[in-house]
RNA sequence: CGGGAGGUAGUUCAGCUCGGUAGAAUACCUGGUUUGGGACCAGGGGGUCGCAGGUUCGAAUCCUGUCCUCCCGACCA
């Protein structure tokens, strides 16, 4: 186990921030809420961001930027969404500082120059951007409109941690407008099976989708679209939402287009994001006591080759031979690093490396020239094996796909053995502590059941999930019927 | 925002009760020996003790305020 950590065992929580902080991804800083996210943590983040951009223009969406601040009157045109968000709003009330003339070398704000209308500084941006969509959308024609944008975002939470809930975060935030419904919809789900199929097929983190209650949903949604991933110490995490706004920042901003029969309608809207908070769900869904486990897909550094040499002689021919193996492996397109720096020994670097979660790690030292071979090591087993230079390529290849689907099936099985279906309030609760997941139980479809539950349990509905199959039963805490089981967790 | 804990060398921490020249380990620098799982020897550099006031001849230590972090809770898409 390795030294610089707590195991999970003693302290998950710990465990968590530990490895944050030493594989290198954040630190804290010396704003309150706010972290650094370093250049390990960025190079996580690029690699999950340039896919999902690449997915977003595959369906048809293009970027866009839109300022961050928003006017106060802009903020709290639709209703639902600014009160759901105005006690976590950070507000620019002032455009200048002066010096002090009490206190030399301090700066005050200067009290006359305060903003005649405040300035939101943006939770999320549908205010501005439907303020804005109002000039660009006339006719039917105009529309759909697809667009995304990659920003940071403020919400002044009172207790965080880092990436999970932090008060400024990255994120994209994708905002459509459709002359219908049924477009809208179809453009809600598809967006969710995006998210989906990044989580699962990159990330190598199985999620259930599903849409949220009432109580759940975003401010200002009709419906809200959601993934949600089990951690390892059986609490689920909210990794994605996709919203169906409806009409309802077409009315607030009076957002219109003509039809083809000439007639003036109020424009279907979506909203969908996803944020730096992944980064948190992937740390928790794969890494262990030696620190981090990243799936190959996303790792930024896919292999690490460490070389073992005994005097100056060895290593440069240990050096010709790596340089070979890396040059090889780049132009398979292979994210490698070679680390031939002498300030620390092999032992130190194996941990180091495990550490930051590299997938696959290459040895080699001078029994292996001798031989033509190298040792591999993969992060997600600990397997060691000594294998053939000859074709080396091709098996790290194969092998990076096979550890990317075994780190997805070790979450799918764990996932598979914390869903567990309950039918009476006894099992609920004796589940929730002793074996923890998704409680899967019948609700009576009530916001007072609901409440009621959270504040016996803390358990919160996370989603009813999709394609969820009709079953007649009874609602686990009032005893009156329900139609479908709804999935609970304890959740971040 | 409430309760608890904490902030001293790059890092982890001791020193604080009972005020009197700033400590350890590790990291770092130099030289040497090493290198197949977090090396060893010798020498060296590094801290206005979170910040601001106060008490005192004298404050890391006592008092007040403030900022930041962690844990628990409340809050939270």
């Amino acid at each position: 186990m390795s030294k610089e950590i707590t195991s999970r065992e003693v302290d998950y929580s710990q465990w968590y921030n530990d490895l944050v902080l030493k594989a290198g991804l954040a630190d804290y800083s010396a704003v309150r809420g706010c972290m650094v996210i370093k250049p390990y943590g960025y190079a996580l983040w690029e690699n999950m961001r340039d896919i999902l951009d690449k997915m977003f223009k595959d369906t048809g969406h293009v970027n866009a930027y839109f300022p961050i601040f928003i006017p106060k009157s802009l903020f709290e045109a639709e209703e639902k969404n600014a009160e759901g968000f105005a006690k976590e709003c950070a507000v620019v009330t002032h455009y200048r500082l002066k010096a002090d003339p009490n206190n030399k070398g301090k700066l005050i704000v200067d009290p006359e120059a305060k903003l005649e209308e405040e300035l939101v500084v943006r939770p999320t941006s549908e205010a501005i951007i439907w303020n804005t969509y109002k000039t660009w959308i006339q006719s039917y024609r105009d529309l759909p409109i697809l667009v995304n944008q990659w920003a940071n975002v403020v919400r002044w939470e009172m207790r965080t941690r880092l990436f999970l809930r932090t008060a400024e975060f990255l994120w994209q935030e994708g905002h459509t407008a459709h002359a219908t419904k049924e477009e809208a919809v179809e453009e809600t789900t598809r967006m969710l099976e995006v998210y989906a199929d990044f989580a699962e097929n990159y990330m190598a983190m199985p999620v259930v989708k599903g849409v949220k209650t009432a109580n759940e949903r975003f401010a200002g949604a009709e419906d809200t679209y959601c993934i949600e991933a089990l951690m390892q110490d059986g609490k689920a995490l909210q990794a994605g939402t996709s919203h169906f706004l409806g009409q309802n920042f077409a009315k607030a901003f009076d957002v219109t287009y003509v039809n083809k029969e000439n007639k003036s309608e109020y424009v279907w809207a979506t909203s969908w994001g996803v944020s730096t908070r992944l980064i948190g769900a992937l740390v928790m869904a794969h890494s262990d006591d030696d620190g981090l486990v990243l799936p190959p897909k996303l790792a930024p550094i896919q292999i690490v080759i460490v070389p073992i040499y005994k005097g100056e002689e060895s290593k440069i021919l240990i050096d010709g031979k790596a340089n070979i193996i890396v040059q090889n492996l780049k132009q398979k397109g292979i994210r490698v690093k070679y680390d031939n720096a002498d300030n620390a020994r092999p032992g130190w670097k194996f941990a180091e490396y495990e550490m930051k979660g590299v997938p696959l790690r290459i040895a080699i030292g001078a029994r292996d020239i001798e031989n033509n071979v190298v040792e591999l090591a993969r992060r997600d087993t600990k397997e060691k094996t000594t294998v053939p230079l000859d074709g080396l390529e091709e098996r790290v290849q194969l092998l990076l796909e096979e550890i990317q689907s075994a780190i997805f099936n070790k979450a799918n099985q764990y996932r598979a053995e914390h869903i567990t279906e309950v039918n009476t309030w006894d099992e609920f609760t004796k589940t929730l502590d002793e074996t923890g997941g998704f409680v899967s139980a019948h609700w009576d479809g009530t916001s007072e059941t609901e409440e009621s539950i959270k504040t016996q349990t803390k358990a919160t509905i996370r989603c009813i999930p999709l394609n969820n199959k009709e079953e007649e039963g009874f609602c686990i805490l009032s005893g009156n019927p329900s139609k479908e089981r709804v999935l609970f967790a304890r959740a971040y």
